[in-house]
DNA sequence: CCCTTATCTGAACAATGTACAGATCATAGA
DNA sequence: TCTATGATCTGTACATTGTTCAGATAAGGG
């Protein structure tokens, strides 16, 4: 009884995980510009300034929700990463190409979303908090190198350039391709360039 | 008399450029957020509407905007690229190493260009137009890669790889730097580790 | 010199972010 | 169980914004 779908209540209950909720839902159709406070009360049914409660203004509801779009693209890829265990090289292969898959696939799926991310938005309020949520994607992706050294899927050498140049050709083509500068199909042929330039795959 | 700083005249002769312009001003200094026209229209000295006679909405006056500032970074690039002229092996890794700079230090020094740039503002107009700008810097880069193997500094299985790699290693660091996700310093360290990766440099 | 056309003005409108004073409720303490 | 305190939300208000449109103004060709 506390908490209703067509507010019947003066308090709502759950008033700030509903503004990212549906301030995600706009964002994911119209993308940042047209996002509204407004709208997103009127779509609650709350009046325009009971987001002021929660957020000092709308840059800070933006921040938030793209704080926690970080932590759904680290879930998404620790789910499809789990999907590919083993010990084996091709295994290990198969992490690294998948780690970088599920980054431009979330990219290409909601565009919008991707933008926001690395938008001005998620400058401020970010430091401590989201470099914890990035390193949970960034120790995933160095556990997947070290399973390529360790199988002998990649030259050991290149190990130490690995990280920086693999996050940086995937979120790179990511971020060309989003905005319109490189064709989708791009992506599968850095993603190959990468593995050749790193003495991955046989 | 055509033209006056102060607005003497009822027709200010330059209004299309003056608009850009004043523009690029306002975002240079406070970023694409806070870009008002009719903030623009004041500075210039004329009516909010004016604006409306060049171009049919905001959106495209920060479209146009983004065009021209890629033509600014091409120019950049290439009077950068023009000071290590040469067809030694040296002067061919310099320019490789140039092409990346010149890219990361204007966005870096200009962070609300590179931001609007790779907005979603410059994805409607831009098609034929940009993409001959872009090329520009393409082919300089393509040329640029061409001398790499032609002075035996580059490994040639590499070579069909080089292009995209190369732009995407430059501009996803770029990227992340800009947005707050990696640190200055790795700028130079990713471009070690590209030519590392790609056989340049002894 | 007039008349057509491009250029700009002025007033208007709806929508937005934000501030603030007050209403409403939830709950801890009596 | 009653009450007061603090958290939560409303209502109104204001300045600013993008955009429209009818009309004023100037430039230039016939």
């Amino acid at each position: 009884m506390t908490t209703a779908r067509v507010r019947d209540q003066y308090h709502h209950g759950d008033l700030e995980v509903a503004l990212i909720t549906t301030a995600r839902k706009f964002v994911k159709k119209n993308g940042l510009e047209s996002l509204s406070l407004r709208q997103i009360a009127h779509e609650i049914g709350v009046s325009p300034s009971a987001a002021y409660h929660y957020f000092p203004d709308r840059n800070s509801l933006l921040a938030a929700l793209g704080f926690s779009l970080f932590e759904e693209l680290a879930d998404y890829q620790e789910r499809e990463l789990a999907k590919v265990a083993g010990a084996s090289a091709r295994a290990a292969r198969e992490r690294f190409r998948v780690l970088g898959r599920t980054y431009f696939e979330w990219a290409i799926r909601e565009p919008h979303f991707f933008n926001l991310m690395f938008s001005d938005f998620c400058l401020i309020e970010f430091s401590v908090e989201q470099a914890r949520e990035e390193n949970r994607a960034y120790q995933t992706l160095i556990h997947c190198l070290d399973d390529l050294v360790e199988t002998g899927s990649m030259d050991k050498k290149l190990r130490a350039s690995a990280e920086l140049l693999s996050w940086s050709v995937v979120h790179g083509t990511t971020s060309l391709i989003v905005s319109g500068h490189l064709d989708t199909e791009d992506f599968e042929r850095a993603l190959d360039s990468l593995e050749l330039a790193l003495g991955i795959r046989r």
